[in-house]
Parts: C-alpha cells; sequence; structure tokens
RNA sequence: GCCGAAGUGGCGGAAUGGCAGACGCGGUGGUCUCAAAAACCAUUAGGGGCAACCCUGUGUGGGUUCGACUCCCACCUUCGGCACCA
C-alpha cells in the first residue's frame, strides 16, 4: 500500500529543523505570568555548563521532565517549564585558569551550546526566563539574600578551624570533604584556622527534620536527609574537675550508665586539654596530640582501628558518686560532636570497653544480664541488655523509658539536663575564591563588621588579570586594592572590603523562586508571581544532591518563610531522581602503584581502583583483545560520551527522545553499549509514519459529529480497535503521571500493532464510512498522544491533517470509559493452584455461574477422579481455584 | 561494619498476592525481489512428546498461603549511601 512519494518519507531531520524554526519563531513556550488555568511547575536542577556540552546522560533527566511539562500542558495547566545556569564555582575557575580565560566569558559561551543542545532534543524551555547565578542583576538578589540572613541572626563569623584543601587552596565546608579528601580534586584535606562565614542552618534542624513528613519525596531521600541532621536525644552532665573550678560538660545519649562512668575522655582539640594537662604529662600528650594533627581524616575515621589515648594527669568527679575518675585524650573523641567531651562508661559502650581494657582502667556494671556476671567476665560491653544493679535506679530495666526517667532525675538534682543534639552542622559559605558572589560586608576598624546597604548592592565582582588563588588562604579579590579599599557605610571612615565570596549552593537555594519573576530588577521576585508559581510542583535530579542541595534550598526557604516573604515552607512538593546513564567503557589494568599515583592532569580519567580508562594513543597500540571493559558514568574524561547531537543527525531528537523513555524505569541505571537502541525507536517511528500514511487517505475531519452514531453497529473488530485506542489513551496518561515512561511507551507501540492490523485487514478494499470514521479517530487520537513523546512528528502529522498550530496547543483527549471496557475477560481455572484451563466470560457474569463452568470443564474433570472439592477459591474477574483433596480411605 | 535499592529468557525490561516473560532488541523460518536491504507475516524461556499436551523455571535455602517474581526468615551477589556521633 506505500508508494514512495516524498511526503511519504519520514525525513526526520527536515521535519525537526522545521517545527524547532516554528516553535522559536511563534514564541509556543513562552509562558504567561498569570493566567485562569491551574499553574504546574516543573523544574530541573539547573546544571553547571560545562565546555563538553551534554550528554545523553542528561537527556535521562531532561527529556521525560519535558514530556511531564508537555503533557500537563495538554491537560489544561499553565505550565513553568524553565532552564539556567549555575555558573559560579570552583569547576569555572579551574577551567578558566587552566585555559586562562574570563570564566564568566566561557560560562556564556559553554551555556548557549547547552542551550543549542537542549533546543536540538526539542525541549520545551521558555528561554525568556533564562537565568545566570553569575551575572550582576542575579547576584545582586544572592547578596540580598545574604544580608537578610545576616539581619536575622542566621549569617555569622567563626574563627573555628577548617578543612583546608592544599591543592584548591581553599576551604572546604565539612559536606564537600569525602572520605578525608577534597571533593572536587580528591585531594588529602588539612586542618587550618580560618575565620569564615557560616550560615546557622542548625537553627533549623528541627524543622528540616520535621517538613519531611510534609513532602512527597523518595523515601530513601528523606532517609538520608534525616540521617544527615542526626538528632539524637540525651542529656549534658557538668563533670567538675578535681581539685580545680573548671567543669567539663559532655553530652551523653546513656544519662543511665553516668554510674558506670568511670573515666572521661576530652577531644584533643578541646580547650580545656591545656588546663588539665599536668607537667609530668605534657610531653607525652603534646606529642600525642600532634600526632593526631597529623593524622588525615581518613586514618581517624577508621572504625576498625586500635583505640589509642592519652592521660592527662588531672581527675574528675563524677557527679553522681563523687568517684574520683581520670581525664584522658583520644582521637576517637571528635570536637564537632556534642561537646568534644564524653563520660566513657566501658561497660555499655563498646569503644570504651577497648580503651578501658587497653590502658587497665576499672569497669564498673551498671546493667546486668545476670546476677553473676562480674566486671572481670565481661568479654564485651552490653549496650542494651539487662537490669539495673546498682544506684537509685536499680532493678530498672535497660531501655528508653529508664533513660528519660534518670534524665528527670538529673534535672531534679540540679545535675544535668535533657538536650537535643544533631549531627547536623552549621554551613560554611565562604570561599576564598574569585568566581562566586562577593559577600557584601565591610571591616571596619571602628565599628567593626558593616553590611553594605542594601542600596549599594550588587557589590561587584571587580574584573581581574590574575584570580588564581593567593596561596596565603585569602582569595584573590584581597589582592585588588581597588576592590578592597572602601569606605564605611556607618562612619565614613576608610574600610576593607570583605574578600570571600559564597559558595554555589547559596545560588542555588533560591533560583527556584526567580524563574518565576527572572526580570525584576527592584526585588529578588514579586510576591505576586511566587504566590502563583511556587512551590516547584515537580523536581527532579540527580540523587547526588540528596543532601547538600536540597537541605540548603529548604533551609532558604524555611528563613524566606520566617521573613514573611513566601508563604509556604517547602520549596519542592514532590521529587524524582532520574538513573545515571553508564557507558561501556574500554580500558587496562593497571598496577596498584600506577593507580595510587595522581599522575598529570591531562591523564584519560581517573584511575578506578586497579582499572584506567584507554587514552587515544593506547588504543591504537594496545591490541583490542587486551582491553577491559568496564561501566563507567559518561563524562569527557573517560572519553565515552555520546552527545544528543550526533544521537538527533543519525536517528532524529524524537527517536532519541523515545529511547531515553523506553530503554529502563526513570530511576533505573541504564547501560550505554551502542546507538541500537535508538535506531530501533527510529524504526517504530518510521512504521508509524507508514501506517499513517496509508490510512491518511480515508481521515474525515467531521468524524467527531458521526462517529457516536454509529457506535453501535461496530462489528468486533472494529469494537476492538476503538477499544485498544481509549485503553492506550487510559493508560499513557496514568504512565506519565507516574512516571512510568518506559510502559508508556510500550503501549503506543501496542496500539500502534493493533493499527497495523487492521490496515492490513483492509487490504486494498475501500473502507466503509463507518471505518472511515474510525481511522479518523484513531489517526487523531495517535497524533495527540504522541505530542508529549516525539513532539516533532506529532506537529508534522498534526499539519499534514489540514489542522493549524501545534499540538502542544491541543487539549489531551479524555478516554471513554465505555470504549475502554472489556468486552470479555479471561478467568484462570487452577486445580491446587496450577492453571489447567480458561474461560471466556462476559465482565458480569455471575460468580456462581464461572465456578460451574469451571467445575464442568473437562481439564478439572479429569482431576477431580477420584478426589473430593474441598475448597473453590474465587478472585472476581480473575480465577476460580479448586482445592482438591485425596478421599478419605474407605471411601473409595 | 551499618543503612538503602536491586537480582526475571541470548539482551533491555513487563507483571507488586492470582495466566511469569507485555513491549522492544537479537535469533529462526517465510512473503516480496534477479538478488540484497527495507518492509510485511509467523515463530522464539528450557526440557520431553508425532501430537493434543506434560514437566521444570523469576539469585540460593527455608517458611506463610488455596495460590508467591511479589509477603516473612536466613544467606549469596551487584550497585548506591554512610561510617568511632558519645
Amino acid at each position: 500500500m506505500s508508494d514512495d512519494r516524498a511526503e511519504n518519507r519520514y525525513d526526520f531531520r527536515a521535519i525537526e529543523q522545521k517545527w524547532q524554526q516554528i516553535w522559536a519563531e511563534s514564541g509556543l513556550f513562552r509562558v504567561p505570568d498569570h493566567s485562569d488555568r491551574p499553574k504546574f511547575y516543573a523544574l530541573v536542577f539547573f546544571p553547571y555548563p560545562s565546555g563538553a556540552g551534554i550528554s545523553i546522560g542528561h537527556c535521562k533527566n531532561y527529556i521525560p521532565l519535558d514530556v511531564v511539562a508537555r503533557f500537563k500542558r495538554m491537560q489544561g495547566y499553565n505550565v513553568l517549564h524553565p532552564m539556567g545556569w549555575d555558573a559560579f564555582g570552583q569547576p569555572a575557575e579551574n577551567e578558566a585558569i587552566k585555559q586562562g580565560r574570563n570564566p564568566g566569558e566561557m560560562v556564556s559561551e559553554y551555556a548557549a551550546n547547552y542551550k543549542r543542545q537542549l533546543n536540538r532534543v526539542g525541549i520545551s524551555y521558555d528561554w525568556s526566563r533564562e537565568i545566570n547565578s553569575s551575572h550582576p542583576d542575579y547576584y545582586r538578589w544572592t547578596q540580598w539574600f545574604f544580608l537578610l540572613l545576616y539581619r536575622r541572626g542566621l549569617a555569622y563569623r567563626g574563627t573555628a578551624p577548617i578543612n583546608w584543601c592544599p591543592q584548591c587552596k581553599t576551604g572546604l565546608a565539612n559536606e564537600e570533604v569525602v572520605a578525608g579528601q577534597c571533593w572536587r580534586c580528591g585531594t588529602t584535606v588539612e586542618k587550618r584556622p580560618m575565620p569564615q562565614w557560616y550560615f546557622k542552618i542548625t537553627a533549623y534542624a528541627e524543622r528540616l527534620l520535621a517538613g519531611l513528613d510534609t513532602i512527597q519525596w523518595p523515601e530513601g531521600i528523606k532517609m538520608m536527609q534525616r540521617e544527615w541532621i542526626g538528632r539524637s536525644e540525651g542529656a549534658e552532665v557538668d563533670f567538675p574537675v578535681a581539685g580545680s573550678n573548671d567543669t567539663i560538660r559532655i553530652f551523653t545519649t546513656r544519662p543511665d550508665t553516668l554510674w558506670g562512668a568511670t573515666f572521661m575522655v576530652l577531644a584533643p582539640e578541646h580547650p580545656l586539654v591545656e588546663r588539665l594537662t599536668t607537667p609530668d604529662r605534657r610531653a607525652e600528650v603534646t606529642a600525642y596530640i600532634q600526632k593526631a594533627q597529623r593524622e588525615t581524616e581518613v586514618e581517624r575515621q577508621a572504625t576498625d582501628r586500635v583505640k589509642t589515648g592519652v592521660f592527662l594527669g588531672s581527675y574528675a568527679i563524677n557527679p553522681v558518686n563523687n568517684q574520683k575518675i581520670p581525664i584522658y585524650i583520644a582521637d576517637y573523641v571528635l570536637m564537632g560532636y556534642g561537646t568534644g567531651a564524653i563520660m566513657a562508661v566501658p561497660a555499655h559502650d563498646q569503644r570504651d570497653f577497648e580503651f578501658a581494657r587497653k590502658y587497665h582502667i576499672p569497669i564498673t556494671l551498671v546493667y546486668r544480664t545476670d546476677a553473676h556476671q562480674t566486671s572481670e567476665t565481661l568479654q564485651q560491653a552490653i549496650p542494651d541488655q539487662g537490669t539495673m544493679c546498682l544506684g537509685p535506679f536499680a532493678g530498672a530495666p535497660n531501655t528508653r523509658d529508664t533513660v528519660r526517667r534518670v534524665i528527670q532525675w538529673l534535672e531534679e538534682q540540679g545535675l544535668g539536663r535533657g538536650v537535643v543534639n544533631y549531627r547536623l552542622r552549621d554551613w560554611l559559605i565562604s570561599r576564598q575564591r574569585y568566581w562566586g558572589a562577593p559577600i557584601p560586608m565591610i571591616h571596619c576598624a571602628q565599628c567593626g563588621i558593616v553590611p553594605v546597604p542594601e542600596d549599594q548592592l550588587p557589590v561587584l565582582l571587580p574584573p581581574v588579570e590574575k584570580y588564581q588563588p593567593t596561596g596565603t588562604g585569602e582569595s584573590p579579590l584581597a589582592g585588588i586594592p581597588e576592590f578592597v579599599h572602601t569606605t564605611c557605610p556607618q562612619c565614613g571612615a576608610p574600610a576593607r572590603r570583605e574578600t570571600d565570596t559564597m559558595g554555589g549552593f547559596a545560588c542555588s537555594s533560591w533560583y527556584f523562586l526567580r524563574f518565576a519573576d527572572p526580570h525584576n530588577d527592584r526585588e529578588p521576585f514579586s510576591q505576586r508571581a511566587v504566590d502563583y508559581w511556587l512551590p516547584v510542583d515537580l523536581y527532579s535530579g540527580g540523587a547526588e544532591h540528596a543532601v547538600m542541595h536540597l537541605l540548603y534550598a529548604r533551609f532558604w526557604t524555611k528563613v524566606l518563610y520566617d521573613a514573611g516573604l513566601i508563604r509556604f515552607e517547602e520549596p519542592f512538593t514532590r521529587l524524582r531522581n532520574q538513573g545515571m546513564l553508564l557507558a561501556w567503557t574500554p580500558g587496562r589494568r593497571v598496577s596498584a602503584a600506577e593507580a595510587g599515583q595522581t599522575g598529570d592532569e591531562t591523564d584519560a580519567g581517573e584511575p578506578i581502583e586497579d582499572w584506567k580508562v584507554l587514552k587515544p594513543e593506547e588504543r591504537l597500540t594496545i591490541p583490542e583483545d587486551q582491553w577491559e571493559y568496564r561501566w563507567v558514568k559518561m563524562s569527557k574524561s573517560l572519553r565515552n560520551v555520546v552527545t544528543p547531537d550526533e544521537m538527533a543527525e543519525q536517528y532524529g531528537a524524537d527517536s532519541l527522545r523515545l529511547y531515553i523513555l523506553f530503554a529502563a524505569p526513570f530511576e533505573e541505571t541504564v547501560l550505554w553499549k551502542d546507538a541500537g537502541g535508538v535506531e530501533a525507536a527510529n524504526r517504530f517511528l518510521n512504521r508509524v509514519w507508514r501506517i499513517w500514511h496509508d490510512l491518511r487517505p480515508h481521515y474525515r475531519d467531521d468524524w467527531r459529529v458521526h462517529l457516536p452514531a454509529t457506535r453501535a453497529g461496530l462489528n468486533a473488530d472494529e469494537r476492538r480497535l476503538r477499544r485498544k485506542l481509549h485503553q492506550t489513551l487510559r493508560k499513557l496518561g496514568e504512565d506519565i503521571e507516574n512516571f512510568r515512561f518506559n510502559t508508556g511507551v510500550a503501549a503506543l507501540m501496542e496500539f500502534t500493532n493493533e493499527l497495523s492490523a487492521f490496515r492490513n485487514a483492509l487490504a486494498s478494499t475501500t473502507p466503509t464510512a463507518t471505518q472511515q470514521l474510525l481511522i479518523s479517530e484513531s489517526l487523531e487520537t495517535l497524533v495527540l498522544m504522541m505530542a508529549p513523546v516525539t513532539p516533532h512528528m506529532a506537529d508534522e502529522l498534526w499539519s499534514q491533517l489540514g489542522k493549524p498550530g501545534s499540538t502542544l496547543e491541543q487539549m489531551w483527549p479524555a478516554y471513554e470509559p465505555e470504549a475502554a471496557a472489556e468486552e470479555q475477560i479471561t478467568i484462570v481455572v487452577q486445580v491446587n493452584g496450577k492453571v489447567r484451563d480458561r474461560l471466556q466470560v462476559a465482565p458480569d457474569t455471575p460468580q456462581e455461574a464461572i465456578e460451574r463452568m469451571a467445575l464442568d470443564c473437562e481439564k478439572v474433570r479429569a482431576e477431580l477422579n477420584g478426589k473430593q472439592v474441598h475448597r473453590i477459591v474465587s478472585v472476581p474477574g480473575k480465577l476460580v481455584n479448586v482445592v482438591l483433596r485425596e478421599s478419605a480411605p474407605g471411601l473409595q
């Protein structure tokens, strides 16, 4: 039936180019600020635009969200689907330094390339709302928010020792230290004291925890945030130091074991260490502190190493029994958690137990699991069993309730108080870097720290020749006199500007608000715009941002809520994480020694354990049978990137979109070996194209008027086609809604198969009037169903039906439940749980009739022989299970 | 070590207590063609049988149930996250 006329060829290149141009020229994706339609805000994590451009890995997130955005728009929502650039930060700066270029210029160029690529796959972003976090008209407001936090007492300067990366020559947040190493460059992190700006996120710990119960996020992400916040209930108790006025405050989750505290341990960095060290112990203590400082985080955090520590020479008094107990320092106690000091209860804490055994410190049992148990026979600590055997609570069980009673008792006695402690630490916002938003603060000799007045914002990043880190730990901005020298806004005296810039997470903590009102130059956003668009209804990105970005953004949102700027407390109502895309990558085994070397920076990829990606020259010199392939993430440095451009060129953007959706569930990791899947998608689209054009001559524009009258007269095949059509319409809609794109696409394929069979059955006969109406309904509905998924082809076919405009402006068709209903259902007949037969019945067949038919069918009768029916289990609409039992002996 | 997710044909995957393998890839056979490609049709978990059919089968071993890929217990493997948190 097909012919070779030009219009019958699926020329995806011409079609995609044509429609992308029409969409751009007509402003199809521009979203009105206000509308009578309900709003829907669909957002993807805004990317840092790198020179490598986007790979099909990025598409794994952007394409599905575009499908949802388009679908929602067809459902009648006013959809905000924006995109922008997370342009500040160390990667951009490092790249700029390497290339000797201006980072701003570079980022703009890279962003333009991203934009081109995203347009090439037909993503429906409203580019009129594009934002760039490194533009002054954006970071002006980032600075404005800094001042807001400062005014509310949530930005402060701290001087605690910070993580120092000697490679990046910059401080790192605790969150940015991965396994003791810089998360960017992998260099081992050192400690160095430096005055820093912090945001007091810990003040919001409880609300950040509580808010998690109100949002639709993956449970795994919520759990990670809960763990990160790390709430634990316990008590603070003061231990007086023997023969001194000093007291040591400790935090414990187990105040009920106070009676078993036989020593104390301070972190080596604890401020009291100096004073509590007796002269005879000083040499050893100093040596230990130095050793602990030299140790990397990695070494200190190894859980399985032998506990070490040093006695300070001083004693503390256990407040519950006035026992004199020795004070130690040990590196397993961390200054950053609790109070940096612990009471040690060897009988009930395994770490304390190991320490006590090693240094021959007495062990006192507070709980006993049997009456004869002694501390001498103890093999390991008893954390959560037994009955208390001393003190005023003797006889109490080892439970949370006992802990609570003891806390109450401590408060009554004035010995301690119940407290809630969090693992969460304040957010280090300072960066000693050039490429970030300058912190809008001024240091005045007279007035101290003074905020830059709002009307003087933005504090502009000065153009600069050299933005290499100074190496002294100060920002490159410190080397620019024109920037540093200013006058105090309060007293007018000469003053110095703060030279630290803000870390990138500041920019990304509010960008979702700016999209609502991106060009506002009087305020960060208008109340009206944010009230209409926010919160984000659907947010999607990689799970690697599970904690940091998503926690910081939630924190800012709560602060803005408290400041009365917005009316919601959680920024992202629904969150989804897309799976990774891994590429099958050739490499070679390397020796442990070679893998351990850092190597030169231009090396093809970081070593992954004992394996390295092949460099281009190695691909020529090493024979292929010695290549060892592995699945690794697509990245430019690994030389395994496949770009959407090349896929679009070869198979079409619609084919790529279809493939990404169909390959695997959204959350799953996809393994990329070759373009076979995209090719298959292209084949499917060709098939649709062909079938559709074969039937196109029978299309009647007036089918909606005439179809209802013919419904009663349809034959079985005709009803079958309609049924499949409306079932597909239903399933595809549900699947897009629930992020089950792969089965949604499968449904489209099933319908296509059905339509193909219908076409084949027509053979060369002319369809009846009724059949023409059915064909018309199918052709038009199919185009609309494909619109969110393969928008270029859908718009082309739409125009070939003689209709104006874009499918995006059409309503998503409602399915007819009666048409989608099954006429016959299959009832499975089981005997003892094994399938023996199937019955075709009308859906409304009474249950008794079905059971009678089941018992009556030949297969069941054959099994019945010599047995009796014990029971019949019926599941309406699904199955009948006949449970047989051997006849009782003697009856046979 | 702890927490989480997952394990199904040759491959990607479908089915969340009720027909295991939808849909697609790959394979096989056929139609069309001088031939090939494309397309179309049929077939495709494994084993047995001429056949109708029968048996086995969702990482391994147990359990619950009329019935288990699905729920429970133990273990194995893979991936992700966290790691002395007092």
